[in-house]
DNA sequence: TCCTCTAACACTTTTGAATCGC
DNA sequence: AGCGATTCAAAAGTGTTAGAGG
C-alpha cells in the first residue's frame, strides 16, 4: 500500500511517483464549473432540502473535464458522503451540534447517465448532475441517494476508465470532492438567507416570490389526489445497478495519488471563514466542521479542491499503483485542525489522514448501494 | 412545548410529442 | 422520406407553511 506522507510532519506533497500504467499517461483535471455559486451558498452555510419523493440539489453540481483520453471509455460517478459524524439543529440563527450522527442510510452511487463516454464526450461541455435526486426515505425504490436530515454531507466525483458499467470493478478510478459543495441536509430550509440566495438563482422558486405565496394563509388543505404518473422514463432510473458493483473489492478502487501543482495552489485568504471557524467549537457554527472528519476511510484516492483560494483547476494525473490498497486525502474542513490550517496558509491544500481500517472501509463503502 | 417532517399550494420552467416547412 | 425548427400542453420542480407527530 502505497502511503500517504503524515499531515503533520509531512506539509509539502510528495513527488509524484512514475505513472504504472501506460494508458494513464494524461492529466486529468476536473473543474467544479458553477463554484462562484456554490461559495455563495457556502458563505452562509448551505442547506439542501430532501423528500420522501427526492428532491433536486440546488446549486446542483456541475464539473468539467479535461486531460482525459478522447477516445478511451469513463464512467463518471457520484456519491454523497457524511461531512462529520455528528447531528445538526438549528438554534438561534446558526447551526448547533445536537449528537452523535445517526447510522449512516444505504450508500448509494449515482451514475452520470451519459456512461460510460468517451473521455472527448466528458471533455466537450461540462457534466450536470441535475437530475440527482436527493431523498430521506430509506426506503426509495428510485434510486435517489439517501440522506439523514440534520446532516451535513459532501458529494464525491469518481472518474474511472471502463467500457462499461459491469467493469468499473475491475477498474481504477480518480475521487475528486470540493469543500464548498458541503451541505446540510434539511426536510425544511432553516436559514432564511439560504431561502432568499435560493429564490433569487433559482427560476422554480419565482412562482412563489412573485404572488404564490400570498394565498398559502387561506389555502384549503384537502387532499388531492396524487398527480398521474408522466409516461416517459426518467433517465436516471434507467439505468438498473449492475450486481458487479454492489460492493466492489477494495483492489479495484487501488489508484495512486499524485500530488502535484503545489506551486499552483494559492495560500487560503485571511478573511476565509474557514480558518476563522478553525478556532471555534463545532456547536458554534456550521463552518466549524469538526475534526473526526477523518473518521471516514473509504480506501480510495480523493483529491479535495481548495473552496477558498483563487480557483485554480485543480489538477493531478491519472495513474494507478498496480492494485494496491489505495490510499485517500480526507475532506478538509472549515474546522481543520492548525496543522492543517497551516499547511494550507502555506499553500499546501489537502492532507491525508491515513487509517486503512477495512472496517471503516465495510461502514461506508462505495458502491455498496449503487442505484441510477 | 419544542422540534422535525409531510403534503398541499401557485407558479415557472422543462420536456417531448405533434406539427410545419424545406 | 428525412431532417430541423417551432409550438404547446403536460409534467416536473420550486419554496412556503399549516398541521401532524414524536
Amino acid at each position: 500500500m502505497e502511503h500517504v506522507s503524515d499531515s503533520k510532519s509531512h506539509l509539502s506533497i510528495p513527488p509524484s511517483p512514475p505513472a504504472a500504467d501506460s494508458y494513464q499517461q494524461g492529466c486529468m483535471r476536473m473543474t467544479l464549473e458553477n463554484d462562484d455559486l456554490w461559495k455563495s451558498f457556502h458563505n452562509i452555510g448551505t442547506e439542501m432540502i430532501i423528500t420522501k419523493h427526492g428532491r433536486r440539489m440546488f446549486p446542483h453540481c456541475s464539473i468539467g473535464l479535461s486531460g482525459l483520453q478522447p477516445f478511451v471509455n469513463y464512467v463518471i460517478m457520484m456519491d454523497m458522503v457524511p461531512a462529520d459524524s455528528f447531528k445538526y439543529k438549528w438554534k438561534k440563527e446558526q447551526w448547533e451540534v445536537a449528537g452523535k450522527a445517526e447510522p449512516q442510510p444505504p450508500c448509494r452511487t449515482y451514475m452520470h447517465p451519459d456512461s460510460p463516454a468517451p473521455g472527448s464526450h466528458w471533455m466537450k461541455q461540462p457534466l450536470s448532475f441535475l437530475r440527482m435526486k436527493l431523498t430521506n426515505n430509506t426506503l426509495d425504490q428510485h434510486g435517489h441517494i439517501i440522506l439523514h436530515s440534520m446532516h451535513r454531507y459532501y458529494p464525491r466525483f469518481h472518474v474511472t476508465q471502463a467500457d462499461s458499467p459491469y467493469t468499473i470493478c475491475w477498474a481504477p478510478f480518480q475521487t475528486v470532492s470540493f469543500p464548498e459543495t458541503t451541505f446540510t441536509a434539511v426536510t425544511a430550509y432553516q436559514n432564511p438567507r439560504i431561502t432568499k440566495l435560493k429564490i433569487d438563482h433559482n427560476p422554480f422558486a419565482k412562482g412563489f416570490r412573485e404572488g404564490g405565496t400570498h394565498s398559502h394563509s387561506k389555502r384549503c388543505r384537502s387532499k388531492r389526489s396524487p398527480p398521474p404518473k408522466r409516461a416517459t422514463l426518467d433517465r436516471n432510473t434507467l439505468c438498473n445497478s449492475p450486481p458487479s458493483l454492489q460492493r466492489m473489492p477494495l483492489t479495484s478502487q487501488s489508484v495512486e495519488a499524485e500530488r502535484d501543482q503545489v506551486s499552483t495552489r494559492q495560500p487560503l485568504k485571511g478573511a476565509d471563514l474557514s480558518a476563522v471557524a478553525a478556532e471555534q467549537d463545532p456547536s458554534e457554527s456550521l463552518h466549524a466542521e469538526p475534526l473526526e472528519l477523518h473518521e471516514y476511510d473509504y480506501s480510495c484516492e480523493e483529491q479535495m479542491v481548495p473552496a477558498s483560494v483563487p480557483y485554480q483547476p485543480y489538477r493531478y494525473p491519472l495513474h494507478s499503483n498496480g492494485g494496491d490498497a489505495a490510499h485517500m486525502v480526507h475532506p478538509p474542513s472549515h474546522g481543520l485542525a492548525a496543522a492543517e490550517h497551516t499547511a494550507q496558509q502555506h499553500g499546501y491544500y489537502h492532507l491525508p489522514h491515513h487509517h486503512g481500517h477495512a472496517a471503516d472501509w465495510s461502514q461506508y463503502p462505495l458502491f455498496s448501494y449503487s442505484c441510477w
